[in-house]
DNA sequence: TATATTAACGATAATTATTATTATTATTAA
DNA sequence: TTAATAATAATAATAATTATCGTTAATATA
């Protein structure tokens, strides 16, 4: 069993996604980190970010633009995400445990968690269109 | 406009697809197709499942292991993916309107549909690991 | 029917996102 | 203070996907 040692740049790495409501890529953190560690590593961001979602400190999310994004809020919430320009926002939709249940009766195993994906136009590109 | 042109590969390529329960990747769509078409080209694949997803004739699926999967049944419908195993299965969960307008009265901006990943362990896998 | 137009093809190169490797540096425990 | 080893930066490698390009084939039209 490896035992974890400090870094200042996985501290880093967690403090700025704490800090966002966005839901960076790894590629937009790189970007944010090396203002404060101009030579940190690609790798070391990625490295980080898994090394944190494996530990339960960070969320990873998949929302079909090709690229993870990682979200700093762990509690059980859901997102909506423009078709436009990608953005995602939060949603403080709370139905959890419901929802596992109605699944599981179809389901022959077991199921214990879900993510939805809203879709659709988000008020800023609503607005810029017409 | 660009007119569509007939071509055997993608009526291969659809009718795969509708022929399968299982959501495959595009590189397992390009493995079966080359039974029939033992040179078709594996952008042919691709390129021909992204019009048909253009053209609301098929899904594509991002269900968070790395490659796109296709679904043939445009129906609204959700999934459920095993950890294990990365298989893929259909539910027959039906709240759709339901759960948009609830997303609705949160967002700023216009929700037209979502997408639900239930995860868990399949019925094959629990039995398999006891 | 013959021919012009152009979508679609196969082959392959390029791109993008991510992971693995390696030599070096930094952190921690003795 | 030093030895052990985790973490780093740099870079190579991989996997999935998209773009390019010269050729072929489907369709429109003369």
């Amino acid at each position: 069993m490896k035992q974890l040692k400090y870094s200042r740049q996985r501290e880093s790495i967690k403090s700025c996604l704490m800090s966002r409501k966005d839901h960076p890529t790894a590629d937009a953190i790189y970007a944010s980190i090396r203002e404060e560690y101009p030579n940190i590593s690609l790798g070391t961001v990625y490295r980080n970010l898994n090394l944190l979602v494996e530990l339960g400190e960070i969320q990873k999310l998949r929302c079909g633009d090709g690229a993870d994004h990682f979200d700093g809020d762990t509690s059980p919430h859901h997102h909506f995400i423009c078709r436009e320009c990608g953005c995602i926002k939060d949603l403080p939709l709370s139905d959890s445990e419901n929802i596992n249940q109605m699944a599981q009766q179809y389901v022959d195993g077991t199921v214990d968690s879900h993510i939805t994906y809203f879709y659709g136009v988000c008020g800023d590109c609503l607005r810029k269109t017409s």
